[in-house]
RNA sequence: GCGCCGGUGGCUCAGCUGGAUAGAGCACCAGACUACGAAUCUGGGGGUCGGGAGUUCGAAUCUCUCCCGGCGCGCCA
């Protein structure tokens, strides 16, 4: 079953093009802007109008003629408005049957991509020397909101979480776990706060030259495969890895350790990349480094900018390892590479991307997209940060949630056995960060706001899971029946919310392709509200027979539009609350 | 200097490929519970969509220009 919206766009294209005898023309099917303008609403008339020298009311009343010889069953009627808009009301009868058929087989909601391709998505990629902090955040939710809804359209999906796990400060970090761990050996505690294990293994570099000579022969000896240095190496990634997982865990992603997707993994590519690049004269060496420059890139005083690959001391960097990437993405056939990367690293991925294609490490066929997204800000709008001004541990900032969602519960139903409180805590305090972020367009910087994200009003995680919480409330007390036709739409309320549900699909459709979750989130929303609304003007279990019946199917098919929305976002809805 | 992102009611944000009187929530004012869960709902006031010019039948949306803010711009990742 296509979307309403996709169906409309080609049966009113087609006659369109019937209409203004060419190859094919754009509807340009929208949702009505105003009740009064129908359902949906066709606004390529205009254009296609003035496109084929006719009156745009003309092609209007043609296209609607030619409609009515064998009028879909969907649509009920069509009428001119305005300029040469169509706006179109769907029948009912259809809108009840779709809705019937959802509850009987509620995978019908979202439709399947027609062309299903293979995507790679690169999301969360925290540095393994260090602790995840709250700069993760936003990429490993909208990393991981996108992943469920590509999966979800039927596309190949392969993560890759292409964490930091190579490089000089792993030197300085080993050297100094075999001094630490040297003396009582019990390494998980010594790692249990990495954040303060690597302060004082930087303390250490910075003051011990002896040491720092040490760390750096460390380097070496790692990346020549040396098999102590190595295994000390692994342990440690191990650990640290562990903590990932913790954070994962506590968010609910989907990330596991079959999706590494490691800086390491890279590291024999490195200098294959550089004799490729000279290999195709794309290499030119600049202040002793070895760049690549393109006409299309300029720094300060318009200078030639370059992408630099190698630094003039060997090292491998950044760059290198993305377009190593890039190049295995190629060998496997990916269609579509996604990189849930922080806006500030723009000018990175648009150079890296520029060099892939001018050395064929990427071809046409593969498309490479930086999703990028803003920083996220305190509520006095600079990047936020504890009082003291130190970055924010993702970790700690979970358990604040739970607890600050934990009083709130208390507050609001105190009866509730105290484990039941803690788990609602949980779903609700985490749901709200989650959902904080993920509704908020992902470009721009965003306000991080406590009080706002836990707010049971407006567009937030506790106020949707408040309405899902609410009708399995009443399903809870529903005679038991199977509930599974809608028969009765009579009410306004009853039918807005029934045509809601048939539109998940195109929003879904929509943030496959424009990889913006908010607009879920924003659906999702006005679904809530308009359950709602139909909840406050349609008794329910109070209604006579059939009509409870029925009215208790919108209830299930609500239930579930709103389960499976909320899951593709990653937040899993309370059966009570 | 160049580039990227943003500037929408007091605050936080929507506004999908340009479409018909710019939408929510908070805050403010006024209402609705002996309850299908009031963690809700109903109504009200409040906006030169940063300024200007242009394209168009039609612009918050596209183009140009200016102003303001954030960020990036050679050996960090």
């Amino acid at each position: 079953m296509a979307s309403l919206k996709h169906y409309l766009n080609s049966v009113i294209g087609e006659a369109m093009a019937e209409a203004t005898q060419s190859e094919s023309c754009n509807a340009n099917v929208i949702t009505s802007s105003k009740p009064g303008f129908g359902d949906y609403q066709a606004n390529g008339i205009m254009s296609e109008a003035k496109r084929h020298g006719m009156k745009p009311r003309d092609l209007a009343e043609q296209v609607i003629i030619s409609l009515k010889q064998s009028l879909p069953s969907l649509i009920d009627r069509l009428e001119i408005g305005g300029p040469g808009f169509i706006n179109i009301y769907l029948s009912d009868k259809e809108i009840k049957q779709r809705a019937t058929r959802a509850i009987q087989e509620p995978t019908l909601l979202i439709p399947s991509a027609e062309v299903p391709i293979k995507v790679a998505v690169d999301y969360s990629s925290p540095n393994l020397a260090k602790e995840m902090h709250v700069g993760h955040l936003r990429g490993t939710i909208i990393g991981d909101a996108i992943v469920r809804v590509l999966e979800r359209r039927g596309h190949t999906v392969i993560r890759q979480n292409h964490v930091g796990d190579w490089g000089t400060q792993f030197g300085m970090l080993i050297t100094y776990m075999e001094e630490a761990v040297g003396a009582n050996n019990d390494l998980p505690n010594a790692l249990s706060d990495l954040e303060s294990f690597y302060r004082d293994a930087k303390k250490r570099f910075d003051d011990d030259p002896a040491f720092a000579e040490k760390a750096r022969l460390s380097v070496v000896k790692l990346q020549n495969g040396d098999k102590d240095y190595l295994s000390a190496w692994e342990i440690f990634i191990d650990e640290s890895l562990r903590h990932c997982e913790t954070v994962y865990e506590a968010l609910d992603v989907t990330l596991t350790r079959n999706d590494l997707d490691a800086e390491s993994r890279y590291n024999n590519d490195l200098s294959v990349i550089i004799e490729d690049l000279q290999g195709m004269d794309l290499l030119a060496e600049s202040k002793g480094a070895k760049c690549v420059f393109l006409p299309e890139f300029s720094g300060k005083d318009g200078e030639p900018l370059p992408l630099i690959v190698q630094k003039s001391d060997g090292g491998y960097l950044y760059s290198t390892t993305d377009l190593a990437a890039i190049r295995l993405r190629q060998k496997m056939k990916v269609q579509r590479a996604l990189y849930v990367v922080d806006a500030r690293q723009s000018l990175h991925f648009q150079q890296v991307f520029a060099v892939a294609r001018a050395a064929g490490f990427s071809d046409q066929d593969l498309s490479l997209e930086h999703i990028s997204y803003g920083t996220m800000m305190g509520k006095d709008g600079r990047p936020f940060r504890t009082r003291s001004g130190d970055t924010v541990k993702l970790a700690e900032l979970l358990e604040e949630a739970k607890q600050r969602a934990y009083d709130l519960v208390t507050k609001k139903n105190p009866t509730l056995p105290d484990s039941q409180r803690r788990d609602i805590a949980e779903r609700v305090g985490i749901g709200a960060v989650k959902y904080a972020d993920l509704s908020k367009n992902r470009t721009s910087d965003y306000i991080f706001d406590w009080s706002t994200m836990l707010s049971f009003d407006g567009n937030t995680a506790p106020y949707l899971l408040y309405a899902y919480a609410r009708i399995k409330s009443i399903l809870r007390k529903a005679p038991e029946k199977s509930y599974d036709a809608i028969q009765s739409l009579s009410d306004p309320e009853e039918r807005a919310l029934c045509l809601k549900m048939l539109q998940l699909g195109e929003i879904i459709e929509a943030v496959d392709r424009d990889c913006m979750p908010n607009q879920l989130c924003n659906y999702l929303y006005e679904l809530s509200g308009l359950f709602m609304k139909f909840y406050e003007n349609c008794p329910i279990l109070k209604g006579e027979g059939s009509q409870t019946e029925s009215r208790l199917a919108l209830c299930r098919l609500t239930a579930e539009t709103l389960q499976q929305g909320l899951e593709l976002l990653g937040i899993t809805p309370l059966e009570q609350m």
